[in-house]
DNA sequence: CACCAGGCCCTAT
DNA sequence: ATAGGGCATGGT
């Protein structure tokens, strides 16, 4: 299989995931600091506990009028809570500079915003592309480690490099916000069913196609 | 009991 | 330049 077949494949498999990643531009944007190496599950119960505990509109602004120990209070079903504290506390801090206003921040150029972001202490690649992406509806392509797992696995593809796998499925793919919306989290999707860190891909549908299973049935 | 989850930063070679 | 440790909760 080539690698531009790969949407429509887990599309017939998984079905239409949508944009996939859940909540308002303000609650990804927050989201997409609770979510790092954390379950799913355990980021909606500190979004949760946020949203209770948050009334207003501006969800960004009172966040941050919080002093970081009720902040890590708050998110401690996330986990690293103490660290995911002062990350949400400094990009506050740097959403406060556009006045908490994501349409604001919608404007900068995508490159020149991408750049700010990784100057976020808190806030590497994947964090920021993930802020771009759903939050911010650019076409921007996210790497995560099930990307790096499926290129391996099923294309025997070896790339360690954030960037160059970024290059490359941003090669494969036109820039289309809903596209890369929509792979990213069909990717997810199906990793997290027949991709698992412990190899077991017998199950996977794609196995006629995947390099991974014919290395092990012919070993 | 061990291992994993929608990463990132800091430190020691 | 890059491997390794720390951060921490909840599910399997």
């Amino acid at each position: 299989m080539k690698l531009n077949e790969l949407y429509k494949k887990l599309k017939s498999i998984h079905g239409s995931v949508g944009k996939w990643w859940p909540g308002t531009p303000e609650e990804i944007v927050i989201t997409a600091i609770l979510t790092q190496n954390t379950n799913w599950k355990n980021v909606e119960r500190a979004m949760n506990n946020v949203k209770k505990r948050i009334n207003e509109n501006n969800i960004l602004k009172e966040l941050n009028s919080m002093p970081v120990e009720e902040i890590a209070d708050l998110i401690k079903p996330a986990g690293f809570f103490n660290v995911k504290a002062n990350r949400l506390k400094s990009l506050l801090e740097f959403l406060k500079s556009y006045d908490y206003n994501l349409g604001l921040l919608e404007k900068v150029p995508t490159n020149i915003l991408r750049e700010s972001l990784l100057k976020i202490k808190g806030i590497g690649k994947e964090t920021a592309d993930a802020i771009l992406l759903y939050a911010l509806e650019k076409p921007v392509f996210v790497v995560d480690s099930y990307t790096k797992r499926i290129l391996e696995r099923i294309f025997n593809i070896k790339i360690c490099d954030y960037d160059e796998i970024q290059q490359l499925f941003m090669t494969y793919y036109p820039p289309n916000t809903s596209l890369y919306q929509e792979l990213h989290g069909l990717i997810v999707e199906h990793a997290k069913k027949f991709c698992t860190k412990n190899p077991k891909c017998d199950k996977c549908p794609l196995n006629g196609d995947c390099y991974f299973s014919q290395m092990n049935r012919s070993t």
